[in-house]
DNA sequence: CTAGTGATTCCCT
DNA sequence: GGGAATCACTAGC
């Protein structure tokens, strides 16, 4: 008996828990994007936690700003943010209103509507790079500020929702440093991907760059 | 395959 | 002012 995959929303209590325990059960779920160009399903491969005010690592370490705002509010919305000068990213919020932890999303295999993400992503020269790293990731789904603050879990006819899917068995489950994280936020091992997984991004530690003159 | 570097702009200090 | 939860491209092994 083969398992068939979970079309039923997840509901905001899913979000509504501990950023380190959503995050690893967020990988096998599904996002469905709805695009200019006609939906686009992503089964999510990698990710990593932020937790909010006790992580120098995240956005929200030193309080609420007007990029992070949504963080601080109620979990299963939508933090996206804009960086590198060209670059949006994009997170779920997790815990309870008030607690600012999220889960950014940075790698997954577009299981459905690939003919729309290869439009964006013209420089993928494989189906499995299309939305492997997060900004990738972002580019392929149409992801940027406008859906800043979106609500995944909303019902009816909305841009953007999560999934059961098919969760990943916790033996599939790897962890290790988070990637392009400086400072003391890089001791923890909070990134988590699907073991073995061609659309999960390489590992990258954070490089200080100077500017140019 | 890995390592190095330019691109480009928003936001906080 | 200058760093930033990155990517694409190039050189070299």
């Amino acid at each position: 008996m083969i398992a068939t995959t979970d079309r039923t929303p997840l509901p905001r209590t899913f979000f509504d828990r501990p950023v380190l325990e959503v995050a690893p059960d967020l990988l096998g779920r599904l996002l469905v994007r709805a695009t200019p160009d006609g939906p686009i399903t992503l089964r999510v491969t990698e990710v990593e936690a932020y937790d909010g005010g006790n992580d120098p690592g995240s956005h929200a370490y030193r309080g609420p700003t007007a990029r992070n705002g949504v963080m601080f509010g109620p979990p299963g919305h939508v933090y996206v943010y804009f960086t590198y000068g060209m670059w949006h990213c994009m997170n779920l919020v997790c815990g309870p209103e008030g607690v600012a932890s999220a889960v950014l999303l940075r790698a997954g295999e577009i299981v459905d509507g690939a003919e729309h993400a290869r439009k964006r992503r013209l420089s993928a020269r494989h189906d499995r790079e299309l939305a492997k790293g997060p900004a990738r990731l972002a580019t392929a789904l149409d992801v940027d500020r406008a859906l800043d603050g979106t609500d995944a879990c909303a019902a009816g006819d909305t841009p953007l929702r999560v999934l059961t899917g098919t969760a990943v068995p916790s033996d599939q489950v790897r962890n290790g440093p988070r990637t392009g994280v400086s400072g003391d936020g890089a001791v923890h091992p909070w990134r988590y991907w699907v073991a073995d997984d061609p659309t999960v991004s390489p590992y990258r530690a954070h490089v200080p760059r100077r500017r140019r003159s």
